[in-house]
DNA sequence: CTGAGAAATACTCATCATGAGAACAACATC
DNA sequence: GATGTTGTTCTCATGATGAGTATTTCTCAG
């Protein structure tokens, strides 16, 4: 929505003596917290830098924006796709949103660099490739909110470079939160898929057990979540169990009621 | 990620050697959204340009951030205090979040100019003071997502520069769901106020009336989100009924249960 | 081939939250 | 004082939730 005014002829010849580098320098980049699904494991896309600062540290895949060339989803669109190798095609079938912006002065010890996160849901994706500024390009598995210990290397095992560990851990609260409300847990899986995968996608970014009846009842009852395909899956459980039937992902943007999570008595604090 | 190839491996020459002015050159700026409660009705505080682009149209608060100098939250609170005058001790009062980030190349007639929007909620505040490059600056009331026509004049009566229309839609959109979980309609009111009060910011922000006696009993049993004074108020209602009790804010920081909006049926589309 | 265990789905039941409405007393205004 | 409005508390019907059970169908070990 961008309003365009009429120029007028003061607002015209202030454009033709104006000097860009008037301005402050600051430089943006646009970082991505991608997170799929492997062998029933939330992973995270990380890379390792192939150039100072923070040589050989891990990082997000990122980079910067092209100064006057793309606005800031189609960065971030266009760093998902050349660290995954997707094509625009598949690239249609990932959830894309913006996280937040971190800009803290000293977060780059080279100057001040403001990087604008992005969070991206994807089903099982192929092993990236490392481009560019990338020495590696990894998927990681993530620990869930009750994993691991405390400190940088608490999500992932790995120190992160820059302020991306703050930014991996606002991720995957917003990944926690968005299960709630949205029915973007299908995002993670193929278009045809089972009731008790979709449990799975759940007990995985929530980190906790979830009861099977009631998920059933409740995903079935929440207008648009899914639609039933009609057919029925090929196996059974993995351990026994008779064969789920199948569905796919309705036209519903929000689930209402919501799913909330268990316990959770964080209101206080 | 944040990474310019490496001239060498030694990163404390490489950053003795670094010349910022190798990047692109996007410029960064803060706006803020300041909403306020004036008798009753939601209130923007919008500033008229007195410089070009857009000069002489209605703008919200912001400026350039202060490359190396200060943090994007820093900058935003900044803001925020030069166009109301508010002490930093007013200041802590108030709630300010980060809404999101806008990057698209033409949004500024002059160059790329990307744009971190805050969203402020604040008590009833003083009149506004003009600053810098802000001819004017006034409180102005904001329709209810049910009022107005359509059009970038929609919300305020007024056509806002750049795309400062949809950072304003986008920012009640998120103040219309933030009442719903979080106890932040306080921020709207003095430190002591009565549930009555307390349901008109509800009932102004979302645009519909809501049911006495529901709510009353609903914000008294979400925990932490009110706590008794003792007290009383000095007189009742303005159209008569007996006095409301006091109450202040309580230690809540989410409200569990939510308490959500009627209706609404917007799932799908 | 068979038995044991596991899982998908469908129930039941108690509890809690919600929406709608009524009751009643205290207050402002005329 | 009369009238109408409002704060607060109740009641009642309905719907959502958590916990547990039942039934059937499957995988896997032996």
């Amino acid at each position: 929505m961008d309003a365009q005014p009429a120029r007028t002829d003061d607002e015209a010849a202030f454009l033709a003596t104006y000097d860009p580098r008037a301005f402050p320098a600051i430089a943006l980049t646009v970082d991505v917290v991608v997170l799929t699904m492997r062998e029933g494991r939330l992973n995270v896309l990380l890379v390792e830098r192939a150039a100072p600062p923070f040589q050989g540290r891990w990082a997000l895949p990122g980079g910067f924006v092209k100064a006057g060339e793309e606005g800031l989803d189609e960065a971030a669109a266009r760093e998902l796709a050349e660290e995954t190798g997707l094509s625009a095609g598949a690239l249609r079938r990932v959830h894309l949103e913006q996280l937040g912006s971190y800009g803290a002065p000293e977060r780059d010890p080279r100057m001040h660099v403001v990087s604008v996160a992005y969070l991206a849901f994807a089903p099982d994706l192929p092993d990236p490739r490392a481009g560019g500024d990338a020495a590696r390009a990894v998927w990681t598995p993530v620990a869930g909110p009750h994993g691991g210990g405390t400190g940088d290397r608490r999500l992932t095992g790995r120190e992160l470079a820059f302020d991306h560990a703050a930014i991996l851990a606002d991720a995957l609260d917003r990944a926690r939160a968005k299960l709630e409300y949205t029915p973007l847990a299908t995002a993670f899986l193929a278009p045809e898929f089972t009731i008790p995968e979709l449990r799975t996608v759940y007990e995985e970014i929530w980190g906790e057990k979830l009861h099977p009846g009631n998920f059933h009842r409740k995903v079935l009852s929440v207008p648009g979540f899914v639609e039933s395909t009609g057919e029925t899956a090929e196996r059974g459980g993995s351990r026994g169990g008779p064969r789920a039937r199948v569905y796919r992902a309705g036209d519903a943007r929000l689930l209402h009621p919501a799913l909330l999570r268990p316990d959770r008595e964080e209101g206080v604090r």
